[in-house]
This record gives C-alpha cells, sequence and structure tokens, in this order.
DNA sequence: AATGTGACCCTCT
DNA sequence: GAGAGGGCCACAT
C-alpha cells in the first residue's frame, strides 16, 4: 500500500459523524488538488476497515451525487449509511451539500454516535 | 455554458 | 514485467 492510500485514509478519518467530503476535498487537503480519481480508487481497494475503519460513506463526488462502486454493488447502502448519521438528501438523490459538507473542523456534531456500526456494514463486503 | 483533455497513484490482468 | 484503466476534478478550449 502507497504512501498515498495511507495519507488519504488519514484524512478521511477526521471526517466527523454526520459530515461529508468530496474527493476534491481530500485531495486538496493531501496538497493535490486534482488527483481526486485516486482518492476514489484508494477508497475502493483497500480500505482497513477490521484495524482501523474508515469512514469511505462519508465521502462523494463534487455535487453531492454518490459513487456507484460503493458497498461492492450493494445499492442504497451507503445512502443508508448516511442517514443513519442525519445526512439529508435532496429530492434528486444527491447529499445536500450546503448544510451537509464538511468545513475541515475537526469537531463532531452534538449527538449520539452512529446507532449503526457502518464499519461492520462495509466490512461486509 | 458545455465539452475535451490532462493529471494524479495504485491494482489487476 | 508491462499496460490499461479506475468511486473525479480543474483547467483550457
Amino acid at each position: 500500500m502507497g504512501e498515498f492510500s495511507e495519507q488519504v485514509y488519514a484524512i478521511v478519518r477526521t471526517v466527523p459523524y454526520g459530515k461529508v467530503a468530496t474527493y476534491g476535498q481530500i485531495a486538496g487537503l493531501m496538497g493535490r488538488p486534482r488527483s481526486g480519481r485516486y482518492v476514489g480508487y484508494a477508497l475502493r481497494n483497500e480500505p482497513p476497515q477490521g484495524t482501523d475503519p474508515v469512514p469511505a460513506h462519508r465521502i462523494m463526488r463534487a455535487d453531492g451525487s454518490l459513487a456507484e462502486g460503493f458497498g461492492g454493488g450493494e445499492p442504497g447502502l451507503q445512502r443508508r449509511l448516511l442517514e443513519a448519521e442525519g445526512v439529508g438528501f435532496t429530492a434528486d438523490g444527491r447529499v445536500d451539500m450546503a448544510h451537509f459538507q464538511w468545513d475541515g473542523s475537526d469537531e463532531e456534531l452534538p449527538g449520539p454516535p452512529s446507532d449503526i456500526d457502518w464499519a461492520a456494514e462495509m466490512g461486509e463486503w
């Protein structure tokens, strides 16, 4: 596994409960604003769920649409996980980025921790 | 405004 | 060991 992936995981793990980030946002924080593509690749390919889980479901495209390859082909999994965290969706099925996009702060939102065990859910695929 | 193209790193054939 | 292509984004045309 390469440095790039490690860095991706490190940053994704700082995205707080109830917030989302985009591929480009992660890439930007890594100092590679145009490498969003490989952020997606790193998340798709080698998420270390067992030992040190990465909330990959909180990462989506810049327009709020979800990545289709998520969950090894189980449709709706990512959305289900997000809704369980209180993330709102618009009528056309995208995340309400205006309200739920992570602003870069590392503070958790008030409220209960995740009701569902997303790491376990994702671990199944 | 809408399309086209380049860049980025890693895994699988 | 090499080649292709992948959960996208920013820039140029």
